[in-house]
RNA sequence: GCGCCUGUAGCUCAGUCGGACAGAGCAGUGGCCUUCUAAGCCAUUGGUCGCAGGUUCGAAUCCUGCCAGGCGUGCCA
C-alpha cells in the first residue's frame, strides 16, 4: 500500500504541475504532497486524499472546484486507478484497479516470512527494559515492561531499525546490601535451627521478607553448611551470591515469557571501569557541578529539570543517578544513535534529569527517549488483587505465567496502550473462549486457515501452487477485500514502530482475524473447498486460487503474531478436551 | 502547589497526520450447525467522546481554563 500511495501521489502531482504551468493554480502548491489514507467506509473507495480541502485556501477556490480540476487533469498512464470520485466537501476518493491488489498478493507470497518488513532505517537503537533490581523475583508490573519492550524490539526490527535489547542490572548500591543482609539473617536462623549456638542479630532495616529470601538462605546453607555462620559476615560474597540467584530467577521467568536480552549491563562494571568518575569529571569540566552541604550537586535545573540533583552524597558515596548519568552516556559512546528506556510510570520524574545530564555533557537530549508503562492491577472476580512489594506477598510474574500461560500473559500486556493503566482480568485470561480471551481469538484465524490447507491435502491431493494472474482472476470480491487489509501489515508495523505504540499491531491482528472469520462463515454457501471428493476442471482453478489466497492470509496472520512474539498455532486446543 | 498519565456505550478498551454517519469485545435481545474447528458468524439495543470556552471549511483528536482518578515530587534504588 505504501508503494501504491506514492504512485498515486506522483500521478496527482503531475496533474498539479500541469495546472500550475497553465497558471490555473498558484505555484506554492507545488510543494505539497498528496496524502492518501484508507477511508472507513467502502463506498469512499480504496484510498482518499483531503488535498483539496487542505489546499483550498491557498488555491483561493472552493475545495470541490480544486478537486475537480485535479481530477480532470489526471493521466493514469500505469492504469492503476479504476475510478475517481469527488465526494462530500471535497475529498478525492480513488478506487484502485483490482489488479493492484492481486499483484500485492504475489508480493506477500514471495516475501513469505519477510512480509511486513520495511526498508533499512540505518539507525542503531539501544532498547532498555525491565531492569528490575536483582533483589527478588519479577512481579506483574515488570512483566508488562518485559512484554512491551520485547514486542517493541521485534516491531522496530521488522520496521528496519537495528535494535539491541539491554537489561541494566543494578548490582551495586544499598538494595544489594540489604539483600545480602537479609539472606545472612535467614541463613543464621537456619543454622540455629540446626542446633548451632549463634547470637541473634537484628533484621536489617530495609530488609527483604519474601519467601524467596528464605529459599536463597537455604541454598546458601546447602552450599556452605554452618561453617560460614561462625565466620564474620562476608558482605561481598553474599552480595554476589544473592544477585546471582536473583538474576538466575529473573532470567528463567523472562525466558518463560519468551523475552531475551542481547546484554545484561552491570552497574558494578560502570564503577569498576571508572566510567562514573569519568562522567563526573566531564560534568565538572563543563562547570555544571557545585558543592553544597558536603554533597556534590549537578545543576540540572539549568537545563530541563525542576531542581538540582545530588551526584555524590555528603558521605562520599555515589548516588544511583551518578551511575545512570554514566550509563546513558556510555550507551551513546558505544555507538547507538538513540536509546529508548522503558520505565514504570512512577519513574517519570526521572526523565528531565537524565536529559539534563546528556545536554550538559554535550549530547543531544533527543537521543534519549523514555517510554512510560502504566501500572498493572490484577482483577479477579471484578475485585482488585492487592499488591505490596516489601511485605513479600506481591503477585509474582512467574505465578501469573503459570496460571494463565505465557502467550495469554504476553497478549494482555501488549494489546492495550502502554500509557493507560491496565486492569488484567484473570477470569477472562483464564477463559478458553476466544470471545472472552482475545489472545485466542487472534490465533484462531491463523489456525483455521491452516486447518483448511491441511484438509485439502488429504482430500484432493492438491498442491496450492504458485501465484499466477490467471488463477488470481478466479478470486471474488470477498477475497480481494480481505487482501486489501492484508496488504496493510507493513504500514501498521512501521507506524507502530515509529509511534512506539505496539498495541496497534495487536488491534490489527484482531481485526484481521475477525475479517477472516466473517469471510469463512459467509463462504458456507460457496465453500472454500468443494464438498465433493472429486474436482471438476472448472472447480480446480477456483480452489487453487483460494488456496493460494489462504496461503497469503496465513502468512500475514503468522507474521503479525510473530512480530508480537506470539506463536502462530496450526491448530487450537479443543476446550472440550481441556475440560 | 508543581510535573507526568488517564477520563469515549452498563463493563473492558480501539480510534493513525484534525476528516465523511464515533468503533470493537463482553453483557442484553433475535437468528445461523447433515458442511473445511459454532472455540465461529449475522442482525439488533445502547454514546451530551469528563465539563466550559477557543482555533478551523471540519475537533474525541489541537490550544486554554476547570473537574475527577492514578503516579511522582529523597543526599532511596
Amino acid at each position: 500500500m505504501i508503494k501504491i500511495k506514492s504512485r498515486l501521489n506522483k500521478i496527482f502531482k503531475k496533474s498539479l504541475k500541469k495546472l500550475i504551468e497553465n497558471n490555473e493554480l498558484p505555484e506554492i502548491l507545488q510543494e505539497k504532497d498528496f496524502v492518501f489514507s484508507s477511508p472507513k467506509m467502502k463506498v469512499h473507495g480504496d484510498l482518499a486524499t483531503n488535498f483539496a480541502l487542505a489546499s483550498a485556501k491557498i488555491a483561493r477556490m472552493s475545495p470541490r472546484k480544486l478537486a475537480s480540476l485535479l481530477v480532470d487533469n489526471l493521466q493514469d498512464t500505469e492504469q492503476i486507478i479504476s475510478d475517481v470520485e469527488i465526494a462530500g466537501p471535497g475529498f478525492i476518493n480513488v478506487t484502485l484497479d483490482n489488479y493492484q491488489f492481486l499483484q500485492g498478493m504475489e508480493r506477500i507470497l514471495l516475501a513469505g516470512k519477510n512480509w511486513g518488513k520495511s526498508s533499512d532505517k540505518n539507525e542503531k537503537i539501544n532498547l532498555e527494559f525491565v531492569s528490575a533490581n536483582p533483589t527478588g523475583p519479577l512481579h506483574v508490573g515488570h512483566g508488562r515492561g518485559a512484554a512491551v519492550g520485547d514486542a517493541l524490539a521485534r516491531i522496530m526490527k521488522t520496521a528496519g531499525y537495528d535494535v539491541s535489547c539491554e537489561y541494566y542490572l543494578n548490582d551495586a548500591g544499598n538494595q544489594v546490601d540489604n539483600l545480602a543482609l537479609s539472606i545472612w539473617f535467614n541463613y543464621l536462623q537456619i543454622c540455629r535451627e540446626q542446633g548451632r549456638e549463634i547470637p541473634e542479630i537484628e533484621f536489617p532495616q530495609d530488609g527483604y521478607h519474601g519467601e524467596y529470601i528464605k529459599e536463597m538462605a537455604t541454598d546458601y546453607f546447602a552450599k556452605k553448611g554452618c561453617e560460614a555462620a561462625t565466620n564474620e559476615y562476608d558482605a561481598e560474597e553474599l552480595k554476589k551470591f544473592g544477585v546471582a540467584k536473583a538474576v538466575e530467577k529473573i532470567k528463567t521467568t523472562l525466558k518463560k515469557l519468551g523475552v531475551e536480552f542481547d546484554r545484561f549491563y552491570s552497574e558494578n562494571e560502570l564503577h569498576n571501569q571508572g566510567k562514573i568518575e569519568t562522567a563526573i569529571k566531564k560534568l565538572q569540566a563543563k562547570g555544571v557541578l557545585y558543592q553544597q552541604e558536603g554533597a556534590l550537586f549537578f545543576k540540572s535545573s539549568e537545563f530541563e529539570d525542576s531542581k538540582d540533583r545530588v551526584v555524590i552524597k555528603s558521605d562520599g558515596s555515589l548516588t544511583y543517578f551518578a551511575a545512570d548519568i554514566a550509563y546513558h552516556a556510555d550507551k551513546l559512546e558505544r555507538g547507538f544513535d538513540k536509546m529508548i528506556d522503558i520505565w514504570g510510570a512512577d519513574h517519570h520524574g526521572y526523565i528531565p534529569r537524565i536529559k539534563s545530564s546528556l545536554t550538559a555533557m554535550g549530547y543531544s537530549s533527543e537521543r534519549f527517549e523514555a517510554l512510560l508503562v502504566q501500572f498493572v492491577s490484577l482483577i479477579s472476580k471484578k475485585k482488585k488483587v492487592s499488591m505490596g512489594k516489601r511485605s513479600g506477598n506481591f503477585v509474582e510474574l512467574n505465578q501469573l505465567i503459570d496460571e494463565v500461560g505465557a502467550d495469554v500473559t504476553r497478549w494482555y500486556f501488549i494489546a492495550k496502550s502502554h500509557d493507560s493503566a491496565l486492569d488484567f482480568d484473570l477470569n477472562s485470561a483464564l477463559s478458553m473462549d476466544p470471545k472472552e480471551n482475545s489472545a485466542r481469538y487472534a490465533q484462531y484465524g491463523h489456525a483455521r486457515a491452516c486447518s483448511i490447507l491441511k484438509k485439502v491435502k488429504s482430500k484432493f491431493a492438491l498442491v496450492p501452487g504458485k501465484y499466477s494472474p490467471e488463477l488470481a482472476r478466479e478470486l471474488g470480491a470477498a477475497e480481494i477485500n480481505l487482501l486489501k487489509f492484508m496488504l496493510e501489515l507493513p504500514e501498521v508495523i512501521l507506524n507502530s514502530a515509529q509511534s512506539r505504540e505496539i498495541h496497534h499491531v495487536a488491534a490489527y491482528l484482531v481485526e484481521l482475524s475477525r475479517n477472516f472469520h466473517s469471510y469463512y462463515t459467509t463462504m458456507k454457501d460457496d465453500p472454500i473447498l468443494p464438498r465433493k471428493d472429486v474436482l471438476t476442471a472448472k472447480d480446480e482453478n477456483k480452489v487453487k486460487a483460494r488456496l493460494i489466497w489462504l496461503e497469503a492470509f496465513r502468512t500475514v496472520a503468522r507474521n503479525a503474531l510473530e512480530v508480537l512474539g506470539l506463536p502462530a498455532p496450526e491448530q487450537m486446543e479443543s476446550p472440550k478436551e481441556v475440560q
